[in-house]
DNA sequence: ACAATGGTCC
DNA sequence: ACTCGGACCATTGTA
């Protein structure tokens, strides 16, 4: 393959190893609990009908059971029976929390197993997605045919999915993510001091907010805490409503407010940077990447308060998503290069937005994490060091 | 073929 | 009453 290749192309080519038995033997374990689940669904409801429709489901619940009804749809057709609303329900009825259980195997089934098996490639026996550059608004790259970049990872079940994707025989997988990338690029980007200080001591970014938000030393903070530090985190990266962070985190709007009003006056860099970003798109029509890549807001200046408040969020979102994008497609392009340029046969095979995926003769692994980690964190001088975490395993799931 | 709904990832 | 960063895809139900 010449190495003046385009990056991407050559990762769509190389593909990736799928264990098709461990994917097969996942399918027939999905379907068997998949069987007993409807069993068990239909003897409570009384009748069969079809679980994954919405419809009759609805029916079901909210008129045989009389459970009470959350929302609506959004077309209001009909009633929602989407993850929030039978997490509720679970509350007063086994039945919503078996057809959440039905739901999630269904998922991984269709979704995954069955679909990724009918994707492998029959001359290479891997799977080679298309990794898209023209799709996004913010410059990601996305991933399609299938999709490589949603293989399940929060749950259990789902893992055993990820741990389906293998390096070629005699080889290993390396896995090499930018930690807190858009954070520490917001911390760029406003020069906000306790983010910058958190960032160059490498402290626990959410620990941190949590004791900045809570007014309590880190050492006190609890995993409860943590988490709803980490959900405004995020918040602030998204533009968040105070109606998004309440719904979040289960607390009042009014007490969303309150955090937010914290947050700000600990990191008053972040305020006057997402103040000043809204205002410079307003003045322009228009958000820049770090690297330059823009992006057009026409409704930043809309009469229409949900459409301008929308351009608001994306103003604040696209700087930090799209320079994320920006820096590890510099990245990769030189990473390609240097593997070229070494003489390694490493192989960069997946990117998931801020991870890179790579295959790896076990000869070249101390080389080649050293390559990378080097290439990747020193892409670009920044007021906050980059950081790169190295996951090795013999599948995607399992680092040892 | 298409809309609506829901769910997976970063 | 509704708001809600960026993607892709499966299923149902209707046209």
């Amino acid at each position: 393959m010449p190495a003046r290749m385009l990056t991407s192309r050559s990762m769509e080519m190389s593909g990736i190893c799928v264990d098709r038995g461990r994917l097969e033997s996942a399918s027939k374990d999905f379907e068997r609990q998949l069987h007993a689940l409807e069993d068990r669904i239909h003897a409570i409801a009384g009748e069969t009908f079809n679980i994954q429709s919405h419809q009759q489901l609805g029916r079901i619940l909210f008129e045989k059971l009389k459970l009470p009804i959350q929302k609506k749809t959004k077309k209001k057709t009909g009633y929602s029976t989407d993850v929030e609303v039978l997490t509720s329900l679970s509350m007063e009825h086994e039945l919503p929390a078996l057809v959440l259980q039905y739901r999630s195997l269904a998922k991984l089934k269709s979704t995954y197993t069955d679909a990724l098996v009918d994707m492998i490639h029959p001359e290479t026996n891997r799977i080679h997605t298309s990794f898209n550059q023209a799709v996004t608004a913010t410059g990601r790259l996305s991933s399609s045919n299938p999709n490589l970049q949603n293989i399940p990872v929060r749950t259990e079940e789902g893992r055993k999915i990820r741990a389906a994707f293998v390096p070629r025989k005699g080889w290993t997988l390396l896995s090499a993510d930018y930690s807190q990338i858009e954070l520490r690029l917001l911390a760029h980007y406003s020069g906000d001091p306790i983010l910058v200080e958190a960032f160059e001591q490498d402290q626990d970014i959410h620990a941190r907010t949590g004791a900045e938000v809570f007014n309590l030393l880190p050492a006190v903070i609890t995993p409860e805490m943590r988490r709803q530090a980490k959900v405004i985190n995020f918040g602030i990266i998204y533009g968040m409503s105070p109606f998004r962070l309440s719904k979040e985190l289960g607390i009042t709007r009014k007490m969303a407010k309150i955090f937010i009003e914290n947050y700000f006056r600990r990191y008053e860099g972040v305020q006057h940077f997402i103040e000043e970003t809204i205002e410079k798109a307003r003045e322009t029509g228009k958000v820049t990447t770090l690297l330059g890549r823009h992006r057009w807001l026409p409704d930043i200046l809309s009469r229409n308060r949900t459409a301008r408040e929308f351009a608001e969020r994306t103003a604040i979102n696209t700087p930090l998503q799209g320079t994320a994008a920006d820096l590890i497609k510099i990245a990769m392009v030189r990473i390609h290069e240097a593997f070229a340029q070494e003489g390694l046969k490493a192989k960069m095979l997946l990117q998931v937005h801020d991870e890179l995926v790579f295959e790896v003769p076990s000869k070249e692994l101390e080389t080649v994490k050293e390559c990378v980690t080097h290439l990747m964190e020193g892409v670009y001088s920044l007021r906050v060091p980059l950081k790169v975490d190295l996951k090795v395993g013999h599948n995607w799931a399992e680092a040892y």
